[in-house]
DNA sequence: CGCTGCCTTGACACGCCTCAACGAGCGTGG
DNA sequence: CCACGCTCGTTGAGGCGTGTCAAGGCAGCG
């Protein structure tokens, strides 16, 4: 199988195939950790980057009153938390939620990259700097949102970023998320979720199918929300900057009745 | 005066004389920008960071709508888009809210730190880290928090982080934000705010005063959001990790009647 | 002196939250 | 094989927090 992690680096970054050996080089033990478990807990110091295979994991934060919030995603080729070691502990908790496999990249390895493979290097520090762009989005979309568009902006960004990983497959995007964690991830009430649901549904414009999305017309979610996928920093997927190879497959994009 | 980008750094870094004096010297020559103007927008790929030396800007996006969010505040100290280089372009902009001072330092002098200066390089990167966490905060207050509490909460962590900057003088909490910029800040219409501000100056937590904001008794805020500075990842201002030297004067904060 | 920007206030509507109950799926143990 | 308990999803009723609309006040300034 591939690396998700190249795959994701390469939409953004210029890399070699003797740079793909050296990320293939670092990934390559595994570890299984089961569905719901902290991968890494606030006040951590760990001293190794944890990279997510496959699975799906979240940051989170827990306040007092057990509100919970889930502050970032992160799909197979994101990385947990590149270079916490510079600032000290970790002020949030890594938790999975399903069954994930996990590489834990010692610090120093990335260290060393940086005078030995300045141009991988700079492809992880370009992934720090996306999840960044992603968290200002997030917060965007909490703050000036609704409900309904919420959701739908989440949508359109997990298929953006499942299809960089090359991770779409019958145009159905992985989503085994419960309505308890989505409303956690949006800032929403989980009741409120379950009917944002149905109205997203009932205009046609997404569902909820087992662990997993349809988006019968990408475009007009898109339309839906007012998307604009330039904060996700990747070429390909229809964004701006065209590509000379071939975009990942995908179906159903034409398709938009209503 | 002192360089406020080196007090900031020196709260969560171990500078030598040496690095303050490097550090010293990147931050030279200063422009003067007038209030309400963009230093930087969004689609630019600027070639030079820019540092806030005076005055207070703000990162935001419009949406459609003319919707407005500001992402994040940057006071004197603060960097605004560090390393943009790697990623290409900005996916937000970034205007003064204030007038104010800010240095410009070419890209390639930073790139030229992590050689040279590695240990300045790592406190740059720190400041990045932080500001990542002080966004993930920002989403936790706007997703869980209601109104009171999340201006109560940025109140709290703009105390620190002007303290951290040693920007705090005769108790008063620099805030020269209209409340219409507020309301973009923390997610809710100009109008709640108005009344929000009103129930915590009646509540004789916090007030605003001209372009400042007293507070009467921090702790007692503090424990009104539940605030924990650890997020900051900064020492000293009665954190958990005490310091040698003195703290910050700061006077009132044994009043607390109610 | 009349702008204009910002703050303030009231009335009302609506989006979202809370409480409460029920249903569907599924693994487990009797 | 069925009863059970658990988690997750679904639905309804009612209330509260926040948004919207509308109007006015006050200070700064040309």
């Amino acid at each position: 199988m591939n690396n998700p992690l190249i795959t994701k680096l390469s939409r953004g970054n210029h890399l070699t195939s003797a740079d793909e050996e050296t990320i293939a080089r670092l990934t390559s033990e595994r570890i299984r950790i089961p569905a719901d478990q902290d991968i890494v807990s606030q006040g951590d110091r760990p001293d190794a980057i944890n990279l997510v295979v496959t699975g799906l994991a979240c940051r989170y934060k827990t306040l007092r009153n057990d509100d919970r919030s889930i502050m970032a995603f992160l799909i197979p080729g994101d990385l947990c938390d590149l270079h916490v070691a510079i600032i000290g502990s970790m002020d949030h908790s890594i938790k999975t939620l399903t069954e994930c496999e996990i590489v834990k990249i010692p610090s120093r390895a990335i260290d060393r990259l940086s005078t030995t493979h300045p141009n991988v290097a700079r492809a992880l520090w370009w992934s720090l700097l996306r999840d960044e762009a992603i968290l200002r989005e997030w917060l965007v979309c909490v703050g000036r949102r609704p409900a309904m568009k919420r959701v739908a902006h989440l949508l359109c960004e997990l298929w953006h970023r499942y299809t960089a990983a090359g991770l779409i497959s019958g145009g159905r995007l992985p989503f085994p998320v419960t309505q308890e964690e989505l409303a956690d991830t949006v800032g929403l009430s989980t009741i409120h979720v379950n009917r944002t649901l149905k109205s997203l549904k009932h205009q046609n414009l997404a569902w909820v199918s087992g662990k997993t999305v349809i988006i019968p017309d990408l475009s007009r979610l898109e339309l839906f929300v007012g998307f604009d996928q330039s904060y996700l920093h990747q070429i390909g997927n229809g964004g701006k900057r065209e590509v000379e190879g071939r975009s990942h497959p995908r179906q159903s994009f034409e398709r938009g009745e209503s």
